[in-house]
DNA sequence: CGTTTCACG
DNA sequence: GACGTACGTGAAACGT
């Protein structure tokens, strides 16, 4: 292959051998269809893609380790060798990976008796005196002596690049000072001994001071540290043989010259083939799609691909066994979708459905709403491939976007009343299952049309009472972890964004296609899930939890919440003038204007121009300007505060003020958000459109917002909040004895808590000792660790450690519990309530031991969040029968998290608040006893800020 | 479309 | 000893 002699200005240069390491432990397993294992394969692939993709090189190879020992061993002969075999599953990976280089057409180069990062080493130099930049692709801080004068590093996992500024807040010192720090502080991976008790600050600092390493070895005995002298003095030596094992030689005589290593087109027939070969459909059909007209040919004598599962699906959730379960995959059933137009098919359609005795079924409107929208079409599945779309509410293609000045005609569609008159007994059927996913909305819809859609199944709560935490719930998703199939999209049959046209405009054929697959994938998941849940002992919480709360959620949606929107608008005016001002203030003490809702702007302002102290933190180089950080400096400076000001008006005018006024319902005149059941991992609601579970409530400013909550005349909003719900569920579920006492006695569990951990009587206790004794509290429910408790109390993570070992000390029980719900979910994926809902955490096997940490922490959260959820849930299932029982007119409007609202006629306020109480704290019979009381406090006012 | 910030429990 | 920090959410604004 002789390559054209073109002068190389950009030259890549790949550490293919860091990588595979890296890809093997970052990514899930994965075997190919002969069980070979390619999840570093696939990773590498990917990266390979992606940074072909995007490169701007004319030159680029990547670079392998040929074998383990290198002429490094004959300098320390214990060089790398307490590094571990490399794990037997990523053995034949090696080989694997070169062919997937060559796949991709791309030189590569190893040598024997060098190492790869010497190879690098050798290139960017021989590139450098070129003229060509040079950007080597890895993460490896070994590398990270090459860097500057024309050479760069780039992380293609976190998708950052790496100059001397990053280099230097790893080492402490710049690129050319890096190989004499690694000298010092020697590196325990690759066994290079450097000199006891010197880490990476003591090196920087040393070599920062001294220059090098040769003058600071010579000028010893001047360090005044009497340990660190003498330990530079007696392992000067080792030290020397330490920068030699780190420094990466630039010589090495390559066996490919750096002209050799052109970029090169690639053949996509083979790289197709290759791709298919090791079962990765994702990215052969992305190859695919670039290069429409190629065929893969032969790479290797292998199976047809299989159950190579997709990424998305590689969690702890086992997706091979899900997907043998799968009774039908859809592309091998025959789809016979029908457009419904006349009253005897919709007659034949409906017949079907009463004698199979489950039908799937899905809206299609107008708006996503459900208060709002106006029905367009349904759709039913009574088998698999056998689904129909009843279209209703179409209308001509030129009518959609423009005004119908042609009168363009309305497809032929069965009259509205007359569908629905025809569908209402079949939705209300006793004996008829309807299923549909997020099937709360097209309860929503019927209702509004005066239909009770029951009974419902909902597909999405069947998937995540299942798998909650192991992959998102949406249908798309779903039939592509459990079926493999790829979905039609709503934006592809009605548009998005400027494009987006509505499902009226639909053409009926394609709204066919589209509508009937929902109905009939939906189907499919009901076929599969329901009796997992069964199988897999979740149907306790999927018929006593989620699936009665659907109508209850669906009714506080449709009754909304009223808001004073005269209020918000003076209020919205008032925060603006305010806004104003501050504006002018800012930019004065800026000298200069700049958009104060620039975090980059702003950070430029207070740490470049002002030269305030504090810095750069960010990964991506970016200022901090968070309110921590200004609350610092607005000890220095009075800008911060300034800026701290204007914010928080910012927020509320932008957030509340403006949004919940667009958001009133022309309808209703009120306000009503949208509950996600299936958003949050623990089992937590989420509110959404507007989100009513964050209006503010902890400042004086904040809570004019809350005040604008109003009740209807002649009511009164009444708020019934269960108090320390969680730190109760953790003293029950830890049996912690201490704190259950506490409990039961009625005490102030903060106090209580301060005057054990600190030793000092609750009777006049220092405001500030219980205040940390509470965040302590709080701690324990987040899955505790030193650092984030510092941070909360601005101490230091000593200090803060000495806390949470002192908390130990006096409630011993919170710490097995700690330790047993992580060993729970290391061997299981997930973690249990003790109402039996699961959470499932993939990420606690990661071999990040950052992320690792991250999930072990959710994992002791997410039983007591959970449980709260459960409980509450349960509540709500109750409450609305139990008022109606008792005579009641109390609504139910809004849940947050541990708080419910109601709307009640001032003149059942009274005999309203013990039913309340009643139902709340006695949620979770029959079938938990607690060993604490729970106790809600009720509150009842004009407004909800009042309420509290 | 990702990041940063901030509102809530 | 590295990782990069308290748990769970959603919305708005900025800037690429």
């Amino acid at each position: 292959m002789s390559e054209s002699p073109v002068a190389p200005r950009h030259v890549y240069l790949v550490d293919g051998s860091g990588f595979i390491f890296r890809a093997f432990h970052a990514l899930p397993p994965l075997n190919r269809a002969d069980g070979t294992p390619v999840n570093a394969v696939l990773g590498f692939s990917n990266m390979l893609y992606k940074l072909v993709g995007e490169t701007d090189a004319d030159h680029i190879a990547v670079i392998f380790d040929a074998s383990r020992i290198t002429f490094r061993n004959r300098l320390y002969d214990q060089y790398k060798a307490q590094r571990p075999e490399a794990p037997p599953e990523l053995i034949p990976q090696f080989r694997i990976v070169r062919e997937a280089t060559e796949a991709f057409n791309i030189a590569q180069v190893e040598m024997v008796d060098y190492e790869a990062d010497d190879l690098i080493a050798t290139y960017a130099r021989l590139a450098r005196a070129a003229g060509a930049i040079v950007t080597i692709v890895s993460s490896d801080k070994d590398l990270m002596q090459l860097v500057g004068d024309g050479v760069a590093m780039y992380d293609p996992l976190k998708q950052r690049a790496i100059g001397p500024d990053e280099v230097r807040e790893k080492f402490g010192v710049g690129p050319e000072q890096v190989v004499d720090v690694q000298a010092l502080c020697g590196d325990s991976v690759d066994n290079v001994p450097g000199v006891p008790g010197i880490g990476v600050k003591t090196a920087a600092e040393l070599i920062n001071t001294y220059g090098d390493l040769e003058t600071l070895l010579s000028r010893a005995p001047e360090i005044k540290q009497p340990k660190r002298r003498q330990s530079l003095i007696d392992f000067a030596e080792q030290a020397r043989i330490s920068r030699a094992l780190v420094e990466l030689k630039s010589d090495v005589e390559v066996p490919v010259p750096l002209a050799d290593l052109g970029l090169r087109p690639s053949d996509p027939g083979k790289l197709l083939g290759f791709l298919q070969a090791q079962g990765f459909r994702q990215l052969a059909s992305r190859v695919q799609t670039r290069h429409p007209g190629a065929v893969p040919t032969a790479a290797a004598p292998m199976a047809a691909p299989s159950e190579a599962a997709p990424s998305a699906a590689s969690s702890s959730v086992a997706p091979v066994a899900i997907a043998s379960d799968t009774p039908q995959p859809p592309a091998q059933v025959e789809k016979r979708y029908e457009l419904v137009q006349t009253e005897a098919d919709l007659d034949r359609w409906i017949a079907r459905a009463e004698a199979e005795g489950v039908v799937a079924f899905d809206t299609e409107t107008n708006s996503l709403d459900a208060v709002l929208a106006e029905l367009v079409g349904i759709s039913l599945a009574v088998a698999p491939g056998e689904a129909c779309y009843i279209p209703v509410g179409h209308v001509g293609e030129a009518a959609a976007g423009e005004l119908n000045l042609s009168g363009a005609e309305r497809p032929p569609q069965i009259p509205l009343d007359t569908v629905l008159a025809r569908l209402k007994p079949l939705l209300e059927a006793p004996a008829v299952l309807k299923v549909g996913h997020n099937a709360k909305y097209d309860i929503q819809i019927f209702r509004s049309y005066g239909i009770e859609v029951a009974p419902v199944d909902c597909t999405m709560l069947l998937a995540n009472t299942l798998e909650a935490g192991a992959h998102g719930m949406g249908m798309d998703e779903l039939a592509l972890i459990y079926f493999d199939y790829e979905t039609i999209k709503y934006k592809d049959v009605a548009g998005s964004g400027k494009s987006h046209k509505g499902f009226a405009a639909v053409p009926l054929e394609a709204a066919r296609d589209y509508a009937a697959e929902d109905a009939d994938i939906t189907l499919r998941l009901h076929r599969l899930l329901k009796p997992r849940v069964g199988r897999e002992r979740m149907a306790t919480v999927y018929e006593t939890i989620e699936r009665p709360l659907m109508p209850v959620v669906a009714a506080m949606e449709r009754a909304g919440i009223k808001v004073d929107r005269a209020e918000l608008l003076r209020l919205s005016a008032d925060f603006g003038e305010r806004m104003v001002d501050y504006e002018k203030e800012i930019h004065v003490l800026a000298g200069g204007p700049f958009n104060i809702g620039s975090p980059k702007q702003l950070g430029e302002v207070l740490f470049e121009k002002l030269g305030l102290p504090g810095g750069k933190k960010g990964k991506n180089g970016a200022y901090g300007t968070d309110a921590g950080i200004l609350e610092d400096l607005a000890q220095t400076h009075d800008l911060p505060r300034r800026v701290l000001d204007w914010r928080q008006l910012a927020k509320l005018k932008s957030t509340y003020a403006d949004a919940l006024v667009e958001q009133i319902n022309p309808k209703t005149g009120r306000v009503h958000t949208s509950y996600s059941l299936a958003g949050a991992a623990t089992g937590r609601l989420a509110s959404t459109d507007p989100n009513l579970q964050n209006i503010p409530v902890r400042t004086e400013e904040g809570r004019k917002i809350r005040r604008a909550f109003v009740s209807e005349p002649g009511h009164v909003l009444m708020s019934a909040d269960y108090s320390q719900i969680e730190l109760r569920l953790a003293a029950h579920v830890a049996g912690i004895e201490a704190l259950k006492q506490a409990f039961r006695n009625g005490d102030d569990i903060h106090a209580m808590t301060a005057s054990q951990v600190f030793g000092v009587p609750v009777e006049g206790m220092d405001p500030m000792v219980r205040r940390r004794a509470k965040a302590i509290n709080f701690g324990i429910i987040y899955g505790i660790s030193g650092f984030g408790l510092a941070q909360q109390l601005s101490i230091t993570p000593a200090e803060a450690s000495e806390f949470i070992k002192a908390y130990f000390q006096r409630f011993p029980e919170i710490r097995n519990y700690m330790d047993e719900t992580k060993a729970f979910c290391r061997e299981h994926g997930y973690v249990k309530t003790i109402f039996g809902r699961k959470c499932h955490l993939p990420g606690i096997k990661d071999s990040n031991p950052a992320r690792r940490a991250f999930s072990e922490r959710a994992a002791i959260n997410a039983p007591l969040q959970g449980a709260a959820a459960d409980i509450i849930k349960r509540a709500m299932i109750r409450l609305p029968a139990r008022l109606a029982a008792e005579g009641l007119k109390a609504r139910m409007l809004l849940q947050v998290h541990d708080e419910l609202v109601f709307e009640v006629p001032e003149s059942e306020t009274e005999r309203t608040i013990p039913v309340l109480k009643e139902v709340m704290e006695g949620a979770c019979a029959p079938v938990i006893e607690l060993s604490v009381p729970l106790v809600v406090e009720v509150g009842q006012a004009h407004s909800w800020d009042e309420a509290h």
